[in-house]
DNA sequence: GATGAGGTAATCAAGTTTGATTACCTCGCG
DNA sequence: CGCGAGGTAATCAAACTTGATTACCTCATC
């Protein structure tokens, strides 16, 4: 699964109700067009496709006041807050190699409580062991590795990089467990998004850095 | 860019000749199915695709001896070739968080010169430092950072996992230079596929390690 | 000699992603 | 006033991905 319909659902929801321009936007002020597929196609797509099977229920508007085309303002249902919460423990639990997920459930994870955040965090780290014994396993068959030749550089490349993910996932959980950040019902939430008109102070050109490919 | 192409490619050139069936079967005999999105239909889709846009060449078959629907056969065109080296160079040198195109390209870099690939590999310790910069910087406006929140551990994460990397590709380009490895040239070519009929010897069942998500 | 289990090879429909493009409005400027 | 530059908001066609499904053959077994 991408990441679009959690970074979807949590603009929608910290707005209350949103139109698919604030989203987009609130989005690039997060930076996520940088590490993840949210283009305007896929985010409108995934507005309509999330109304249509009942997370968000689409409000009609009257033409905007700014310009352009009518909008539509969209709003979580019951069915949106529970699908929100189960991408969120997903994203937090599971190891599938896709930063682009992962960096949306950080933005998201205090809306968790922090005993929970900790606890799909150890989830994960119990994840990345699996994959990093069967990675280990499946390039050292019964003859030992050695006749594997330059083909062992895949193997090598996917365990350290999963022991690189295990030891940032410590860390995060040592700062969690410490104090850090204000989670669910600990007080006065984090706001992320940007007002109605206020404009994003990080708003960037171009500067892309892997661009294509 | 996802690494189907290059995977298929990569295939049909070290058979000369292939069906989509051998392409598939060298793709699980090299793990693709783990790490990537190599499913049949991807496959088969990829094959036709390309046979259009006339990087790969199909030839109608004669029924197959084994059973099964009629087959066809591909192999490269000249332009074919190159795009296939295209993608390889690419892969290699640009950072794009997207390790199945980087694992792809690790089975396939002994089919350059070992000078050209530790040449990439040094582009992508530029380009992995450049989005490290663009990352710190983005996510320490002038205010300075700390009341970012954990917004904040979004860009500790990237730059974690980009640091991680520039180890990794720092230890490939040592055992590359300390004489690893069989590159083009240098002597009898490492062979990756299996021959017709061979069975696979890591034939697995199911093991996905993230499976869903 | 039927039959059905199992392997081989490819296709399909539904859903997603992408990049370009449309449509509309405001505002500055000659 | 007229007009075009520039911003706002959304849509579209084309490509890609996915998981299931079709179609066909062989071979062991009854």
């Amino acid at each position: 699964m991408s990441s679009i319909r959690l970074l979807v659902l949590g603009a929608v929801r910290q707005h209350g109700r949103a139109h698919g321009y604030q989203v987009r936007n609130d989005l690039e002020y997060w930076g996520a067009h940088e590490w993840s597929n949210a283009k305007p196609g896929s985010i409108y797509h995934a507005l309509k496709q999330m109304a249509k099977q009942g997370v968000l229920l689409a409000h009609e508007v009257a033409p905007s006041t700014v310009g352009g085309p009518p909008r539509t303002e969209y709003e979580l249902t019951d069915a949106g807050r529970e699908e929100f919460f189960r991408l969120l423990r997903e994203a937090l639990a599971s190891y599938d190699q896709k930063m682009d997920v992962l960096s949306a459930a950080l933005g998201f994870m205090v809306d968790l409580p922090r005993a929970e955040a900790v606890a799909l965090l150890r989830d994960r780290l119990d994840k990345l062991a699996g994959w990093r014994a069967s990675a280990t396993e499946y390039y050292t068959p019964e003859e030992g590795p050695g006749q594997l030749g330059h083909i062992g550089e895949i193997m090598n490349m996917w365990v350290h990089s999963a022991d690189a993910e295990a030891e940032w996932t410590r860390g995060l959980i040592a700062r969690i467990e410490g104090g850090a950040y204000v989670f669910a019902g600990e007080g006065e939430p984090f706001v992320g998004v940007l007002a109605d008109g206020e404009e994003n102070p990080f708003a960037t050109g171009e500067r892309d850095p892997g661009d294509d490919l």
